[in-house]
RNA sequence: GCAGGUGUAGUUCAGUGGUAGAACAUUAGCCUUCCAAGCUAAUUACGCGGGUUCGAUUCCCGUCACCUGCUCCA
């Protein structure tokens, strides 16, 4: 099999309904893509499994859901308001781009960056004469601020006062709701929240299709636990989160897990992996673990002046927990999904194109096939049955040959088939995808063998 | 944002200063009863906007989108 190009995926996806381009008879919009017919079931399928793994079945955690808008004072506890504002500059000579703050910092060691007001870092860059780093020379465009939070306004007047933001991240929704989530819950200390939504991003170059873009999901877990405990919870979850993408099917060679180093760390982190998966483009982040310390919770409580802390009913003791959080990109699960289960099969005459999607995941689990118009109407029969408990899809036109290379591309797993005896004995032929093998069974028993093929 | 590349049906490709062809795909009909059959029709494209020109899909400019690299990613 050749392996897969990037290009060949992308194809693929948009010419068979997984993905569209963004407002596309426009012209497009950079870096927006739709989720078409095939593409929301998968999301929301996969949406299902994540929820049934670490909610449903994983009794220490709960679920919210929490609003993409928010006060904007959250977002100045969280250090997000400052941070995101990156002073850039651009070398007109050899056009690379650079940090002001960082080319400062790494000329004049001796400066302290932080006395230094952001409006003031291209005066000093010049009254320096500070080089750039690749070129030496000390031609720099102004400093651009990238605010990387998408900003809007509330009500119809727009001045400073109304200012709100898109949130960047789900996590905080699960933090300042944690009172809240306790209280009602009455869970106890370690316990987790999980939370499946929006995030938007204004990232400086988005771009690899619907790797990296400036509106995407997340699907986190904030898992609150004792000061002390989060190196075993850690591993713990991490190791939770392999499982989770093993049961999906994807081949774990295609996966690493990649410890930050010390350095790269976040100034609150004590510890972060990546789940990295390796994508026909290169090895890309899809799932982050963190251990983010009590970081958050406290800054929460300094700028709103709640105090929460944790009383632990049984100790006494009274802490503010600290949070493991595996973070995982929704639209990266599902192009990492994708990548690992697209085949194409060299057959005796010919080639067919296999999406080798696990079936719980699939967007559509059984396709009805008549094997002639003639049994459209048992045919509807079946399909009525068989769709109040299953995502079906129904296709009587061209050959039955060529009606199952159309569902083996899409990673349908099951296909049905109604022939002329099916009148008689009541039975269809059901095709597996994988193993292209045939089973004759009686309608009765269809919908107790799939929910155990099916099953999640 | 910078540099380079690309842009013609759903897909893969032709082609031309006088508004475009094919294959596959799709739809309908005939035929066909379990792994891309055949026959007959039909639908669908020059990314967008300017300029030059009698006339632009073709030449020029701009723009938009995608790809690759750089930079960035709390």
């Amino acid at each position: 099999m050749n392996p897969l190009t990037f290009e060949q995926l992308v194809t693929h996806l948009t010419s068979t309904g997984f993905v569209f381009q963004g407002s596309e008879i426009y012209g497009g919009l950079s870096n927006t893509w739709d989720y078409g017919p095939l593409g929301v079931e998968l999301i929301n399928n996969l949406k299902r499994t994540w929820w049934k793994k670490f909610v449903q079945e994983s009794p220490m955690n709960i679920g919210v859901d929490s609003a993409i808008l928010m006060n904007p004072r959250v977002w100045e506890a969280t250090g997000h308001v400052a941070t995101f504002n990156d002073p850039l500059v651009d070398c007109k000579n050899c056009k690379t781009r650079h940090r002001a703050d960082q080319l400062i910092a790494a000329a004049r060691p001796n400066m302290d960056i932080s006395k230094i007001p952001a409006q003031a870092l291209g005066t000093v860059l010049k009254d320096e004469k500070i080089a750039c780093p690749k070129c030496g020379s000390h031609d720099f465009t102004d400093i651009r601020q990238f605010n990387m939070m998408f900003k809007t306004h509330i009500g119809v007047i727009e001045d400073a006062k109304t200012v709100v933001y898109l949130r960047p991240e789900t996590a905080q929704g699960v933090f300042v709701n944690f009172k809240s989530i306790q209280r009602t819950t009455r869970k106890k200390v370690p316990f987790g929240v999980a939370s499946v939504g929006k995030a938007f991003r204004n990232e400086i170059t988005p771009g690899n299709f619907t790797f990296r873009t400036r509106e995407f999901s997340q699907m986190e877990l904030e898992f609150f636990c004792k000061p002390g405990t989060e190196a075993s919870w850690y591993k713990f979850w991490q190791d939770a989160c392999m499982q989770y993408l093993t049961s999906l099917g994807i081949q774990s060679k295609h996966l690493r897990i990649r410890e930050h180093s010390p350095e790269e760390l976040a100034f609150y982190s004590k510890g972060t992996s990546d789940i990295e998966y390796q994508f026909p483009f290169g090895w890309g982040e899809v799932w982050g673990i963190a251990s983010r310390t009590d970081y958050d919770l406290k800054q929460h409580m300094q700028f709103s002046k709640e105090d929460l802390h944790y009383l632990d009913p049984e100790t006494n003791e009274k802490y503010i927990p600290y949070v493991i959080e595996p973070s995982l990109g929704l639209d990266r699960l599902a192009l990492m999904i994708l990548s690992d289960a697209y085949q194409e099969e060299v057959l005796e005459k010919d080639t067919r194109v296999v999406l080798k999607l696990h079936p719980a995941i699939a967007p559509y689990k059984i396709a009805i096939l008549p094997l002639s118009k003639q049994l459209n109407e048992k045919s509807q029969e079946v399909m009525t049955i068989l769709s109040k408990h299953f995502m079906v899809t129904y296709d009587e036109s061209g050959s039955i040959g060529k009606r199952y290379r159309r569902q083996d591309m899409i990673g349908t797993p099951y296909c049905v088939t109604i022939d002329f005896d099916t009148q008689n004995d009541q039975s269809v032929t059901i095709r597996e995808r994988d193993s292209m093998k045939q089973l004759r069974m009686p309608i009765d028993d269809l919908i107790r063998y799939f929910n155990v093929k099916l099953f999640y």
